[in-house]
DNA sequence: CCAATAGTGTCTGTTAGACAATATACA
DNA sequence: TGTATATTGTCTAACAGACACTATTGG
């Protein structure tokens, strides 16, 4: 919001400071969704070209920003996001950046990567155009250590560990699990969403109070069950953005 | 309006992959201090060349990256914060990127932003190579609404802005502050700084009582004092991180 | 009736926040 | 002694955590 705005005519091609060799810039996109009771990462299989770097192994999806195509990082990153799914607005936040002169064999390159929270659904996973493979992973899984059973191309691995942590940091003390469902759903399907990620249970009686006291649902009536009392429904008041606790959920030790 | 002119004749060398045109890569960096019982940033002067985009206005401290000596994104930021002060390892934590086609004259451009904390002490500022002019601003002056009396250039006062932002709120709920003073300091002055950046007033025993359960002082003696009971002296256990309190400053309302 | 899950009530130990009281320096 | 600042103590209302209890469906 400078508000001298600088005379915008002015086109300088090749001032000298740019003669810096540019490093290439590249989004990459952590999509995350709560699957068979699992934090999940989708994952694409990179080209096997023999000139490729890390041909066939499985890596974040992303890629080259496109400034043609890419107005800002931001586009770029829901554009390389609605190439994988059809997701229309997920919650998306940026992660970070990862820059270096090793991370990809090809030169010094910067990612800027970012992480969407989608509800799995029964979501299509569509097809790169390459018709390269996509699918779901579990995050404990792709992490393991020492050595994952799916290890990732360039320093993905790093990407998604900081990720996950982020998320489980800020679940918390906010809402962000919500986005992770499908509405309307249920506080037990929310509760279980945040055992989920959390990695361990939650009192029932505390998480409806603080979600309650919290005022970012709102319900939109009982949705059907098989064989018990039906559970109301919600949705969220805003799917923007997620609301921030005052407290965290259990600094009990 | 996206799709202005965007030559893939620009060519680069390398593998095929790599015919994108290529953002270029800069890297800025926020440095802020308590000074003066006001929470201050550190701005440099741009070159006034008729070339130069922004000639004469303050921004951020920050530059090209440059991929012959900086061995990464982070590494890069430490050089530029050692370039305008002297500071060896202060606090420094990524903050986040901004990249457009629209937020540089010259072209798509993407910047990492980085912000350091560090001590004001009787520091010395090092004018820039280029001789341009280095000083400490108040940041509340520096955003003051709706047209500020230091207007910056490029997007800084956004990345400004989302820093002055994230670390006001993790003041609340870390040891943060302890970043901006000189060692040895005493609680008084800690608690100084806390309620400078809160910019309100804090309990003198409930952040006392916060301070010592989070364990992450260190006496180190009384320091002396002028006309009154003498304050003791802290050191931080660890330099490198901040420790979380388990609860935000004052959720009361 | 029972089974199963949804949702509410109650009790209790902990603690944040307000503020009062005390400690220690110098003049 | 008084003054100024540092540091500690006390009281209370609020609340998280644990868990028992009630509600509502189908069979």
């Amino acid at each position: 919001m400078a508000t001298k705005s600088a005379p915008a005519g002015r086109q300088v091609r090749q001032s000298p400071a740019q003669d810096f060799p540019r490093p290439f810039t590249t989004v990459d996109v952590l999509i995350l969704t709560v699957l068979e009771d699992a934090l999940k990462v989708l994952l694409v299989q990179r080209p096997s070209g023999a000139s490729e770097p890390f041909p066939g192994q499985w890596a974040l999806p992303g890629g080259y920003v496109d400034i043609a195509v890419d107005d800002d990082l931001e586009a770029c990153a829901r554009r390389k996001l609605q190439e994988k799914t059809a997701v229309a607005s997920p919650y998306l936040e940026q992660l970070g950046s990862w820059g270096s002169a090793m991370r990809d064999p090809r030169g010094w390159s910067a990612t800027h990567a970012y992480f969407a929270l989608i509800a799995a659904h029964g979501l299509e996973i569509t097809k790169g155009a390459n018709a390269a493979a996509v699918a779901w992973f579990g995050v404990d899984e792709v992490l393991m250590p020492p050595a994952s059973p799916v290890p990732l191309a360039f320093d993905h691995a790093d990407i998604l560990r900081a990720g996950v942590e982020r998320l489980r940091s800020k679940v918390e003390y906010t809402s962000l699990p919500a986005f992770l469902l499908p509405e309307p759903f249920t506080l037990p399907q929310l509760q279980r969403t945040y055992e989920v990620v959390l990695g361990r249970p939650v009192d029932k009686s505390g998480f409806r109070t603080r979600m309650m006291a919290a005022d970012f649902l709102e319900e939109v009536g009982v949705v059907d069950s098989h064989a018990n009392r039906p559970p109301m429904g919600y949705r969220l008041k805003d799917r923007t953005a997620p609301v921030f606790f005052p407290r965290t959920f259990s600094p009990r030790r």
